[in-house]
DNA sequence: AAAAACACTTGATCCAGATCAATCAAAACT
DNA sequence: AGTTTTGATTGATCTGGATCAAGTGTTTTT
């Protein structure tokens, strides 16, 4: 192995304290000794690839995951061979809350990019949490939230129709890069379009189609992977389920 | 008020350590003396009858509901009026969950039927979270549980159609009714075909074509909202989409 | 007891999005 | 550089479940 992979492997192995996504991550709102004990169990290991498993469907549950750069999808794999993309994680997302009660992963999880992960033992970290209540309270609401995306997510499934489905996820990804500095409007997707259908209950041609038509009406601008949002006000009526005369639909 | 109505609703004020529920429910795994601590802080309110709300969108989270007896619905209300039913909880089942993070409660909850229900003020539990490590150990068990359910909902609605769907909510039903104690075949169902359907992703019409479909195949008996389930194995075969001369499906 | 409101069922028709099929384009591999 | 593989686009067709419509049964109101 070179020097170099060295050195860049070490510059991922950033304590918490000094890292740039502790006001999005578990450490948010914590006090800063606290912080340090929070690092201390906290593992970063040497960058994850394409393809790469942080854990499959029935693994014993050891530890929960923290993008650190890059991204990783879950899912939820069928006996057929099938799967049901549950998310897309972006750096500063917690990966496994739903393994903690069966102590059993039913999900996978893969990176969808070259990725650094932190790992965070659960044992050690529950264990942390009952003498530090900031630290349990933060669990709490990071649970909470992961319960509320879930529901949003419901309402998208049941509810809104293919155009609304991938105008929210536009928006929701966007939102989420602006939240850790990037730019809200100009982006890279990491996974495929049939990820994205798969995700959305789409099939991989209506995205492919969705794609287009937003170009057109131009909404957005899109090449391959490479994203620009053009107008998100608009994108933002699309999910509301505006009509194109601005008349708004009655019920649902 | 009658004396009658005096001493049934006495009769539902019992203490959770000899409550029938306390194997389901939030004391599940504590010792004896932390149940009794947990105890002091659980309101318990006379029974709530149809279509009274637990709380409604926009309010202030305080307190996470416990269904002692009866039912109650959840759903997340839209601008235009309509709305999608998250979840149908039982006895035993935690509401409220997805508040935490906000403070704010982003659903709605109503009862079903004629209902008790105990009331867990958030703050007081989450203190004593801090000092009973069980209680704590057993919130992010709850917790993760929740964000399961929802998982499993996901896939439900991403990927089954809507006799699968239909399947899977009897047999979730029944199971959920057997671990109570009550028959699992052989039930009621207090919410409408409407909610059956706006919690399914389907309409009205066929969820009740549907039901017409199940009980032609002896899959069941229903009068109105009397349900019989005539061979359960059989309809776990449904919800795993098989065909019927048996053949699996290929992907999905 | 009649009337009104509501919940459910059943039939007929329609349509959004799936599926099938054919290219096309960009990586990845020889 | 050429070949294969994989991913994305676009068009044509099909279909599961929505929507529309009409009627029935049940509960609530008066």
């Amino acid at each position: 192995m070179s020097d170099r992979k060295v050195i860049s492997f070490e510059k991922i192995k950033i304590a918490c304290k000094s890292c740039s996504l502790s006001t999005l991550c578990l450490p948010m709102g914590l006090e800063p000794n606290d912080v340090d004990r929070l690092d201390e169990i906290v593992k970063r290991n040497r960058p994850l690839h394409r393809g790469d498993y942080l854990f499959r469907e029935g693994d014993k549950f050891q530890c929960l995951y923290i993008v650190k750069t890059g991204s990783v999808k879950t899912y939820a794999p069928s006996e057929d061979g099938g799967e049901q993309v549950l998310g897309f994680h972006l750096p500063g997302e917690l990966i496994g809350l739903d393994a903690i009660e069966k102590s059993r992963h039913h999900c996978s999880a893969r990176v969808l990019e070259t990725s650094a992960v932190c790992e965070v033992p659960f044992n050690q970290l529950e264990e942390l949490s009952t003498t530090i209540p900031s630290l349990q309270h933060q669990m709490y609401r990071l649970l909470s939230r992961e319960i509320s995306q879930d529901e949003n997510m419901l309402t998208l499934l049941g509810k809104k129709n293919a155009e609304e489905r991938l105008a929210a996820f536009l928006l929701s990804l966007s939102e989420r890069f602006k939240r850790r500095g990037f730019s809200p409007s100009d982006f890279h997707l990491s996974m495929s379009r049939h990820e994205i259908g798969n995700y959305l209950g789409l099939a991989v041609e209506t995205i492919s189609r969705l794609f287009t038509r937003f170009q057109d009406e131009k909404l957005l601008k899109v090449e391959r992977k490479h994203i620009q949002l053009l107008d998100i006000e608009r994108l933002r009526c699309v999910v509301q389920g505006e009509e194109r005369d601005g008349n708004q639909r009655l019920f649902t």
